[in-house]
DNA sequence: TTCAATGAAATAGAAAAGCTATATCATGGC
DNA sequence: GCCATGATATAGCTTTTCTATTTCATTGAA
């Protein structure tokens, strides 16, 4: 299966077809002419066709060269490219993949700072709540919510996983919501990353778990949906107190019972795969984030 | 400007990305690992960046090594591709570039013809009026409507050209066109690339130039359209006796003064470029196409 | 017409690249 | 604890690739 042409010699084919010359090629490729014409012909007899004529003093493309030469030319393009981008950046770029919440809620406000203390690196968010393979997608450092068990991956963890219970104020006065069992006449949001009221309503409410599939809930798979709903009034979120900082500061949710938080065993962890080096940039980029956490959880 | 990286390290890079793994890379390109190592090296080395991080017994590519991979993939996939293709077919291919006049009114009731008699040839047929640079295009051969003079062609002339006057039957009744000085209150259909009303109403019906310009015409930019609009009674048309054989026979045209055909200093020519070798199949549809004009004009 | 200049082919030998073989090493499974 | 594994490192060998030269047929200028 020898699937590969000779690459070298598309290099010596590509220039002279662009050239129509083999000297003129050679020139280019700081080569001697004859070298050109041994490569060409090398992949003449891989191919098993002619790619030139060759008349006196002169060679000129066939058909068929001018074919193959409009197939592979776009490729050695795209190689080039590809090589001179990545040889260019790389040293200054950051490649960090986070939930879609998390890069929302925390990260969008604090990733400004981070450009301006280090405004020559570049920075590629994703935002996905799946976890990325590192083997298989090019990211160098990423934000997990999980329960920080994975033995390929070097964890940190940012914040451990709570869950607190978050609405409308409007809807708190409504619903007329003063103590952890009055949740029962509540619509329960449950995202389905966070699905803790079953834990929570056991462990301040005093409610079953037969009992909590009696109140009224509405699953949504997304987080930031999840607080969404909550903000217009649609039931009560549960919810970990980092994502809903903003919107508590403007007054569009309220902390239902500040003294009920439930610790979860999961977590926000800063991950990275075990024994990669960090490139510079990403190593103060971890820093950095590792602080800008540290900062938060001191409060 | 030395733009492209070590071509031939991009192979192991690839395999080595793709099964994760220098060994197995190696066995797939039937090398030892230590090749590849020193490969992947070299493609390290030349970008400046790591694109496996080494622990025992294991690579694991880097982000940027996953990233670059992503990018010259499908570059390298296309070579791939494209040098099987041409590998493959070539030899039992033509392609063939011709007028599309002649290739609608003449070559594609022959064209079944060459390929029953021909059944493993593949023909690639192109139409176009412009005239092609057999050094910038994949042609093997072409039909070239034009003066037979090219230096750098090798032509043979496959008709002459040829003016004759056209229209559909019902056209020629109405208008009572009896003699070609009756073409004077007729409306004349010309074709910017056959433009020969002038030295045609000159010659055999004693119209001057100047007069000509008195008559109704249609300026009409391609032939088989000018053709097209003769069938459907908007004019007389002047045209190669070639183009109109079958609307003759199906009755939609008649040819109105068969003694007065002026033959013009224009032709069809088959042409290839000098000095370029003509592989199997090529010289077979050239001597095969020259046969079946060779017997039309003879009638 | 002659004659130098041109651009390619052919070939032998030098240089470079690439591969193998082997030794070494750290780890994970038995 | 020991062996198998899959990487690295290095030296030396093989193959590839390039150069240097000669040869050749033609072009274009004198």
């Amino acid at each position: 299966m020898a699937a590969y042409p000779p690459l070298n010699s598309l290099r010596a084919f590509e220039a002279s077809i662009r050239l129509n010359s083999f000297s003129l090629a050679a020139e280019e490729l700081n080569v001697t002419p004859g070298a050109v014409g041994q490569q060409i012909k090398k992949l003449e007899d891989w191919l098993g066709m002619e790619l030139f004529t060759r008349s006196v003093r002169q060679v000129r493309p066939t058909a068929d060269g001018l074919d193959y030469a409009a197939r592979i030319g776009p490729a050695l393009r795209q190689i080039v490219d590809a090589s001179q981008q990545v040889r260019g950046r790389s040293d200054r770029s950051v490649r960090v993949v986070m939930p879609p919440s998390f890069a929302a809620k925390w990260f969008s406000r604090r990733m400004a700072r981070f450009l301006i203390d280090y405004p020559t690196t570049s920075l590629h968010v994703g935002s996905q709540s799946q976890m990325i393979d590192f083997n298989r997608d090019p990211v160098d450092i990423a934000v997990r919510y999980f329960d920080g068990c994975d033995d390929s991956l070097e964890t940190v963890l940012l914040y451990r996983g709570r869950a607190a219970a978050y609405c409308a104020p409007s809807y708190r006065d409504h619903m007329g919501v003063a103590k952890p069992s009055d949740l029962v006449r509540a619509t329960l949001l449950n995202d389905i990353l966070h699905a803790w009221w079953p834990e929570w309503l056991g462990a301040y409410a005093g409610v079953s778990a037969a009992d909590v599939s009696t109140i009224t809930q509405i699953e949504i798979d997304q987080t930031s949906m999840a607080i969404e709903a909550a903000i217009h009034g649609q039931g009560v979120v549960l919810a970990n107190p980092l994502l809903t900082e903003e919107d508590i500061a403007e007054g569009k949710l309220v902390h239902l019972f500040p003294e009920q938080v439930l610790t979860v065993p999961f977590g926000y962890y800063l991950v990275h795969p075990k024994n990669r080096a960090l490139r510079g940039q990403v190593k103060l980029f971890r820093d950095w984030l590792l602080a800008e956490a540290q900062e938060l959880a001191s409060d």
